[in-house]
DNA sequence: TTGAAAGCGATACCAT
DNA sequence: ATGGTATCGCTTTCAA
């Protein structure tokens, strides 16, 4: 099922199907109609490889991941997917398995065989994406690094949303369960959270660097009892469930003795007991939105000035935060 | 960076570069060294797409799921991407957002630039998806029909396992949250566990089918209460874990006054209070099984009878279960 | 408005 | 063991 079987059957040559169905406007519409019936009739759809060896575009665009098996993740993938296919793009997807080795081996091979390359969270270093940036076009996602397009979420004001709630209950003492040492949306949770602290007048506990699971916030429950908090807010809901789970096996009442406040809003921070208070990010938006900057980029490459987006956040006040005990 | 270019540098021919990149064996081994250095120094890569084109296989696949907003997905798709890399395949993903009629046209878009497809849990019809066997290698996760390869959980066992477990603790009348009516996965699972339950002379109870969601448990939940059961077995672990939320909302113990039990393991189901007792599928492992069935597949289109592959499953014995209440 | 021919990058076949 | 040439399916000049 080739362009050719649909030439012959609509008695034209292949360069006239080939306009009909990409130049509509040049070709007779009498013939134009033909040709589309004769496509029509005969299921053809024009094979995306032979046509991406010519015009160099292949329609695919590639999704890099650090780990699916954090709920946030596939939110993201949802968005992405979903309006790459309004664009009529494939999307290819790869998970790095938290493993910033992998990454560079998994783009380079993506980058062959796409149009340009979504990288949500990368582990790599501001280098490698840098470089990265000039060979194909790529946007980050939850990630920031001088001239790269990228799509983030509005973490001060999620952290001010936070840290507002919290001493709006009367909280004074705070402690932060960090994650990975090397991630952008750590440091920058770290860092506002700091300043907003500072401003609120807060007492801030950092708590070591975790990894961004559930089994991370289990392991750091016991040294934020240990720091005499009455409030904790945890890197993500994964690590903010980790710290319910210990808090509950341990008999610590949830929010009366402490409240607790995760980040991301994946779906199962609305299913605990108690449900967990948290700084919901866009997550289908933010891959929406970096499916538009990727598209934006292909169409235009020599674009002057970065793209970037900003994305909003909302705090999900539920249960595990209340009052702050005396 | 083309074939050409290597070729230029090694100063050979474009046939000896490929002879020397995929056929080691057929070119001198001096000649060979010299190739290999010449496209090691410029980066070389064979464009895959152009490839494609004369061998007619492209290297991909694509791998289809109903919602990846389900944890159970995000975990096959884990496998599959393990396996494929390793097998040097690239992945396309598409999310069909349970839409049995999106699934159609995203398997129409993706078959073209495929070697095959793997099929997670598809809502399609037996005639379709035999139709479409007929077109493009497919293998099936998660759904069983005549004369396709499928990659499948020993539902049986496990329905024998979880029955096994709620009787020894002395259940003797169980409900049974129903899922999807069209979900292959649903009807196996009802099939089987009315086999057992009559076996192990336990009164079934069958509750409405519900979506496959937190949602779907938390709707069946007091209808499950109204059937004076002792336990409940969710159509999934999102069921179950939505069972458990409302339970908890109108102060009914669990596993106390009632046993609850899942199926699937998902991550969270380790997570809840109480912790879900639920069947094990072997999500990963899965996805990878069905890369290889795919792979035998691909490279043995001729291949008389079908391939099929039976998973075990494995029950485990949580919080949320526990003796019956007389 | 349409057709013929060249060529995208790689491989396979046929010579040598 | 190596090179030349046709070819995969499509798009894009270039002519007509």
């Amino acid at each position: 099922m080739t362009i050719k079987d649909v030439a012959r059957v609509a008695g034209v040559s292949a360069s006239t199907v080939t306009r009909a169905l990409t130049l509509p406007e040049l070709v007779h519409p009498a013939t134009r109609e033909r040709v589309l019936r004769a496509a029509g009739d005969l299921g053809y759809h024009p094979n995306r490889a032979a046509r991406g060896l010519i015009t160099g575009r292949t329609g695919n665009i590639g999704l890099l991941v650090p780990d699916l098996g954090n709920p946030f993740f596939p939110s993201v993938v949802k968005g992405v997917q979903a309006r790459a296919h309004e664009a009529d793009l494939a999307v290819f997807l790869a998970d790095a398995d938290e493993d910033s080795a992998a990454e560079a081996g998994l783009v380079r091979k993506l980058s062959q065989q796409v149009d340009g390359l979504l990288l949500c969270s990368p582990r790599m270093s501001d280098d490698e994406l840098r470089s990265l940036a000039g060979d194909t076009p790529i946007v980050l996602v939850n990630r920031r690094i001088a001239r790269v397009p990228s799509v983030t979420p509005d973490f001060p004001d999620g952290m001010r949303q936070a840290v507002g709630h919290l001493t709006a209950l009367g909280h004074r003492r705070i402690a932060y369960v960090a994650g990975p040492r090397g991630s952008w949306a750590n440091r920058e949770r770290t860092r506002t959270l700091r300043m907003v602290s500072e401003t609120a007048g807060v007492d801030l506990v950092e708590i070591g660097n975790v990894s961004p699971q559930f089994e991370g916030g289990v392991s750091a429950a016991d040294r934020v009892l240990a720091a005499s908090v009455t409030a904790v807010i945890g890197y993500n809901d994964l690590v903010a469930l980790g710290l319910l789970h210990r808090f509950a096996a341990r008999g610590v009442a949830v929010p009366a003795r402490i409240s607790v406040l995760g980040f991301d809003d994946i779906a199962f921070a609305a299913m605990s007991h108690p449900a967990l208070t948290t700084v919901a990010l866009p997550k289908e938006l933010a891959g929406r939105a970096a499916v538009d900057l990727l598209l934006r980029l292909i169409s235009d490459p020599g674009r002057p000035g970065v793209l970037r987006r900003d994305l909003p956040t909302q705090l999900m006040v539920r249960g595990s935060t209340g009052p702050a005990n005396r």
